[in-house]
RNA sequence: GCCGGGAUGGCGGAAUCGGUAGACGCAGCGGAUUCAAAAUCCGCCGCCGCAAGGUGUGAGGGUUCGAGUCCCUCUCCCGGCACCA
């Protein structure tokens, strides 16, 4: 055994053991419990991130761990790899997004291997590929046959320069990328998924999902947001014709206060009003112009046009004009709203700035109302009742809204009605580098699905896209086809599909590894996934979408379970110190934090930082998560080069608990890699004493080498690091292995020091494997720590016959007490009151009260 | 703007049910070893105070014998907002 710790050497060891044995291989046995733990597959975006390294170890922690314990387990790996980016790399480096792809993949792996975690490579899968993208393409249509995949209108971002979409990213500050141009909104035909008809589900399902984190369940139901309220219409007169404004509110108590109506600038009703009127069609071309963002929407300044167009109130017959109003979103509801400025926070700004009537028609008792400011008891809707409403008056909301809804279902001009935030899922992208969707085009028989036989369609790998739209319209060998139908030359469809289809269904294809079907019967052996983790970035869409999918697929008799995650870790973000600079073009210049010297006040805050390179000041930007364009990466392949993978693998487990954000630290990194020296350390010396047969006899007494026996510590410590595996909190696991070596080295030569060293040598082994490995073997522990037992405290090393309770006084912490274990409330109490340090801080005055806490506290109250 | 989360020493974090705040590690300081350095080992280390003691978990208030933990108000930071993945 080498006396010095070497991680290369060891690893590589490791690594080819495991390869020897086949030992992460996940062969299907009903004799065994199954735990499929699966990781969010990466993108292969070149090499990896510290994300990727926090997200992997964690997966695989709870893999080793789980095998240990004697479960069959499944931890397989593959490649989202479809996206933007490698059209990105083309347009800079003139290669071929799949050639980028693939080569990214072979360098990842590469990567991913060294880290040595416990995968079933043998399941590697890449979205890319036909033989996975075809079942897209076969789900796709069977969408399409049950009317859940349809087409209808979407809005994009247009270039004007580059003719082409651009995705939401690659507008900055409204304008393109690339040509700076200013971006257009265009409405251009797209498929869509109905994902709406599954909201009820999606919802309700999130109970049947305790192994969720509470906020991440909280998160989907906001996002489908179901509410129920009241949709209805305003009659109104136009061009001879007796037309209907329909629309949707959870407030209909508030109608009787309606000053006007507002619609969105793509609604029929704004079109119709612009002919003839130039400065409403200017305005709402000018809307148009904006961001399709929601969250840009949400904080635009509210602006708005009267159309001229009036519509009849339809409980009081009033007159209301139609405003068209920038924030009035046409995906949602009707795309037109009720306006009660009295009641609404945002219709309230809207009436002020535009001198529009604001009428009160709901009050709070002892409140008073006033047109100077907005309060937030004018949008309450629990205390308030009606007034100002004629026939409604008095009534609370519950009260009124069903009056209401009555009233207008007796006029044939409403109803209640549920209505969901959720909108259908548009999949289609005017991209090459994603999966064909597989239709035809065809003059006489209009659009024709692929027929099954002819999947997949396959995507030529051979283009390179230049940034001005796509790459397949250039290319007749993809493009011509021939009609399904009628046997007439055609045209192939062009758009691609959304990469979160990609990732909306590769958990059940990991579980049927190259099944000729979709998915195969391997499936119901280890689906639903036992445990899935990945960054928090994912709680809403990818998660969402991936439910959505795998009910479709449920529906269609694929597969026979409702959801596809039991369990859920969302892991947060590695971040990391940001520094830039306002360069001499406008532009900001990102500074790498190895490129700069950080300046400190005398008590050790950072205050600022200069560049190494020119010794000016750059700008500290805070914290924030790593990435490509602010240069605050650090790599992972530098840190396995000069440490080792367990030593990375051992920080970023130590450094926070999964849930929360994690700092990096260079610094942390080392006092990883300084433990690890030493867990080798003691290894080699417990060796040499096992080999002398250098043990200590505590039973005689004379054990000047060994003070105390670390062995109740050690299981002590196990007991909790067990509890905290259960809880997933890594970081007080790697605290708990740290303690033991503590306590260890403290009682060199202690006749349980075997067993101690096994148990934190087994406690350790799913965090760094490889050391672990090594030293199980060195030591004669046995073959291979992975067959090991998981270590269980035993009872007998837990015993102790005195227990110390802290000794409080009115609360504040004044000593403490040894008492025997099990010792009786008064006989405790007495020994409290009658203590030096409880008697000293009484100052003569008698126990009022005592409380005393098993096993924790006595707290004398005077 | 809306939805979700977070804030504890110089730093990352710990504290299971409301019961010794700061475990473990990093940085720092002092010492040992060394020709020297690295590495390693030992000790100290929230703040104020010579000490006794006081004080302290983003800010302010409340409940309790006792609050980092529970309740109310506020501030700042992070994630998501449907074409980044």
């Amino acid at each position: 055994m080498q006396e010095k710790y070497n991680p290369q050497e060891i690893e590589q060891a490791a690594q080819a053991h495991w390869q020897s044995t086949q030992s992460f291989r996940a062969v299907e046995d009903a004799a065994k419990p199954k735990y499929y733990c699966l990781s969010m597959f990466p993108y292969p975006s070149g090499k990896l991130h510290m994300g990727h390294v926090r997200n992997y170890t964690i997966g695989d922690v709870l893999t080793r761990q789980h095998k240990m314990r004697g479960y069959n387990v499944l931890q397989p790996m593959g490649w989202d790899a479809f996206g933007l980016p490698a059209e990105n790399a083309a347009i800079q480096n003139k290669v071929p997004p799949a050639r980028w792809t693939y080569d990214n993949i072979a360098y990842m792996k590469k990567q991913l291997q060294s880290l040595g975690f416990a995968i079933d490579w043998q399941r590697e899968l890449a979205t890319c590929r036909p033989e996975y993208y075809r079942w897209n393409q076969w789900l796709f249509l069977r969408m399409l046959e049950k009317g859940i995949a349809y087409k209808k209108t979407q809005v994009v971002n247009w270039d004007p320069v580059d003719q082409t979409v651009l995705a939401n990213e690659q507008v900055i500050d409204g304008r393109g990328w690339r040509t700076g141009a200013p971006i257009e909104k265009r409405e251009i035909p797209g498929y869509y998924l109905g994902i709406t008809q599954y909201a009820e589900q999606l919802l309700s399902a999130l109970d049947t999902l305790p192994g969720w984190p509470e906020r991440v369940k909280t998160m989907q139901a906001n996002w489908i947001g179901k509410s129920t309220g009241v949709r209805f219409a305003f009659p109104y007169e136009l061009d001879d014709k007796q037309e209907l404004l329909w629309v949707f509110t959870t407030r209909a108590d508030t109608i009787m206060g309606v000053t006007f109506c507002a619609v969105a600038a793509e609604h029929p009703l704004a079109t119709r009003a612009a002919q003839g009127n130039a400065e409403l069609a200017a305005f709402i071309e000018e809307c148009k112009q904006g961001s399709i963002m929601e969250a840009d929407m949400a904080t635009m300044e509210k602006k708005g046009m009267p159309t001229g167009i009036f519509v009849e109130h339809p409980l009081t017959g009033e007159q209301v004009e139609v405003w068209v109003g920038n924030y009035v979103l046409m995906s949602y509801g009707e795309g037109a709203v009720m306006a009660v400025p009295a009641h609404d926070e945002r219709d309230f700004a809207f009436a002020r700035k535009y001198g529009l009537a604001i009428r009160q028609v709901i009050d709070v008792p002892g409140k008073t109302y006033s047109l100077d400011a907005w309060q937030e008891w004018y949008g309450d809707k629990l205390n308030g009742v009606c007034v100002n409403s004629g026939k409604y008056d008095g009534l609370d909301y519950q009260q009124a809204v069903e009056a209401i809804a009555a009233d207008l279902k007796a006029k044939h001009l409403g109803d209640t009605q549920v209505q969901w935030r959720l909108r259908d899922w548009g999949i289609s992208r005017q991209r090459y580098w994603g999966c064909p969707i597989p239709l035809i085009h065809c003059a006489s028989c209009g659009t024709v699905p692929v027929p099954d036989e002819q999947l997949p369609v396959v995507l030529p790998e051979d283009c390179v896209p230049d940034g001005s739209g796509n790459p397949l319209l250039k290319r007749p060998d993809f493009l011509d086809c021939t009609c399904p139908k009628c046997g007439k030359p055609a045209r192939r469809e062009t758009d691609t599909m959304d990469t979160f289809v990609d990732s909306s269904w590769y958990y059940a294809r990991f579980a049927s590894a190259g099944a000729t079907t979709m998915v195969d019967g391997r499936a119901p052996y280890w689906m639903p996934v036992d445990q899935y983790i990945g960054g928090i970035e994912h709680a809403i869409l990818h998660l969402l979408y991936s439910r959505f999918w795998t009910k479709v697929m449920r529906d269609l008799g694929l597969v026979d379970y409702d959801e596809p995650f039991a369990n859920l870790l969302t892991q947060g973000m590695v971040l990391n110190h940001i520094f830039s600079r306002r360069a001499d073009k406008g532009g900001i210049e990102y500074f790498a934090p190895e490129e700069v010297e950080l300046l400190r006040d005398e008590g050790g805050h950072v205050t600022g930082a200069t560049s190494k390179a020119d010794g000016k000041p750059v700008d500290y930007g805070g914290i924030g998560t790593m990435s490509k364009s602010k240069r605050n990466g650090v790599d992972p392949q530098a840190l396995i080069e000069a440490y080792g993978a367990d030593t990375a693998r051992f920080f970023m487990m130590f450094a926070s608990p999964p849930e929360q954000t994690l700092e990096w630290s260079d610094s942390g990194v080392e006092g990883a890699y300084r433990f690890l020296k030493r867990v080798w350390a003691f290894g080699h010396a417990l060796k040499s004493r096992d080999e002398k047969g250098a043990r200590l006899d505590l039973s005689t007494g004379n054990s000047n080498l060994a003070p105390f026996s670390s062995r109740r510590e050690i299981h002590l410590l196990l007991k909790q690091a067990n509890y905290d595996l259960g809880k997933m909190q890594f970081n007080t696991v790697a605290s708990a292995a740290m303690k033991m070596l503590n306590a260890l080295e403290k009682s060199a030569g202690d006749p349980h020091e075997r067993e101690g060293f096994s148990i934190l040598l087994r406690l350790l082994s799913p965090i760094t494997p490889h050391i672990c490995h090594a030293l199980w073997q060195e030591l004669g522990f046995g073959d291979d720590i992975l067959a090991a037992p998981w270590p269980e405290p035993l009872a007998e090393a837990l015993v102790q016959d005195e227990i110390e309770l802290v000794l409080q006084v009115n609360g504040k912490t004044r000593g403490s007490l040894r008492v025997a274990t099990g010792a009786e409330r008064d006989v405790i109490e007495a020994a409290a009151v009658a203590s030096e340090a409880a008697q000293k801080f009484m100052e003569g005055k008698p126990a009022k009260k005592v409380v005393v806490v098993p096993g924790r506290l006595v707290n004398i109250v005077v």
